[in-house]
DNA sequence: ACAAATTTTTAGACAAAACTAAAAATTTGT
DNA sequence: ACAAATTTTTAGTTTTGTCTAAAAATTTGT
């Protein structure tokens, strides 16, 4: 597969959700940034290739060969993506660019190899999971901090409330997206939770639990 | 630049033997397995674009310009093949192909980053020098290794002799392509020479040691 | 020196991946 | 149901990088 190939496959991959809803020409070109006209070529040729599934007018998905190729893409996305944050220092939100890059560079070997170094990660520094390399892997599901039972980790994916007082807050609080929570116990009393945050032990509120996003995978 | 502009300048580099050298069109279509033809026609374009001197029938050389790029490339490429090699545990002669993809990802930082990961390189599996940031690096040149005075090291590139009972020899006494050898001293008497090998030391006759062929930067 | 051999360039074509403009199909709203 | 709006496809170009075949320039050998 060409670059150009490889990035609508997986486009049309994430669009499908993971279950390989059909999506339509308009969507992926807005994904792509690029014409309708141009997807409608591409996925032409990707139909062509035994990759996709496409029926003039009535939107595309892929073929079970095309979702082996888009789970690979994924799986060598997510783990340049921890290369880059655990062995490089990059920090989690400057890795997507350069990932986009590297996925496409094309050796098993590199990659079975950069899994090994990495330590078999399960999830990307996004809080996504890392398919297997035969392509299974946990779903990764948003909850609010409040929702997550005990026992449970998660990484900072967002925020509920986006005002100054509370940035400000988590700043002071060094709580920032990408950190691994990981909810200890919760007070029935007032609602508020012991957690372990990049590996210190806090106690929030529930008001400060109700505003922050966590990704888990189960 | 793109991928195959790249691959252009890197040719013409090396075919200039890093001083410069004119190069001829058939000679940069032989190294990129490609048609005179096209070499034509893309040369055109790199001298549109600043990159090379080029005249009509009279050959092709990189411009300042043009050698910043190929330094730029050849420190990417290199120290991409120390990462495979040194991380990922790819043997030497295992690294050129993923690297010649490597060398293509655009990105400043991932390149300062790796070079600090694999603690500033000054050669690479081959025994050829890395560019610094700035482009400055030393040459490396190959020497038998009776030739190699004593207390410098090199990387073992090849050998002289490639008989079946030389390579068995060197397999018996575990020498292989690529090894590390420090030259510690010379007998006067027979020519032998004591050298230290991947940390090992040892004794090797003067005959071996005029078979061996070592890169060293000086 | 000059014909022959070789190298290099030009001309014309092609495939990949994009675009614009226009046509066709589908969906939506009343 | 059917006209209007929207989506999607088609047709025709463009750019990049390649190719073949033929023409032009240079180099070589006598
Ligand atoms: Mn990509
Ligand atoms: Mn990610
Ligand atoms: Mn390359
Ligand atoms: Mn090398």
């Amino acid at each position: 597969m060409t670059l150009s190939e490889e990035d609508y496959i997986k486009a049309i991959y994430h669009l499908g959700k993971g279950n390989n809803t059909t999506v339509s020409t308009n969507a992926v070109a807005e994904k792509m940034d690029t014409k309708p006209s141009s997807v409608t070529d591409m996925v032409k040729k990707l139909s062509e290739k035994g990759v996709v599934n496409y029926k003039k007018y009535k939107g595309v998905s892929l073929t079970e060969y095309g979702q082996k190729l888009a789970l690979t893409l994924v799986r060598k996305h997510r783990l340049w993506e921890v290369f880059l944050v655990e062995k490089l220092d990059f920090s989690w939100d400057e890795v997507h660019e350069v990932a986009e890059q590297l996925e496409h560079i094309k050796s098993e070997k590199l990659i079975d190899r950069l899994d090994k170094h990495l330590g078999f990660p399960q999830v990307d520094p996004h809080g996504d999971p890392i398919p297997s390399k035969k392509g299974e892997f946990k779903k990764a599901i948003k909850k609010l901090l409040n929702e997550v039972p005990i026992g449970i980790s998660g990484i900072c994916v967002g925020v509920k409330d986006s005002s100054g007082p509370f940035l400000k807050f988590l700043d002071k609080n060094k709580i920032a997206l990408g950190d691994t929570i990981t909810v200890l116990d919760k007070e029935e009393f007032d609602g508020s939770l012991h957690i372990q945050i990049q590996g210190r032990k806090i106690h929030i509120s529930n008001q400060i639990a109700t505003n922050l996003f966590l990704k888990i995978t189960e």
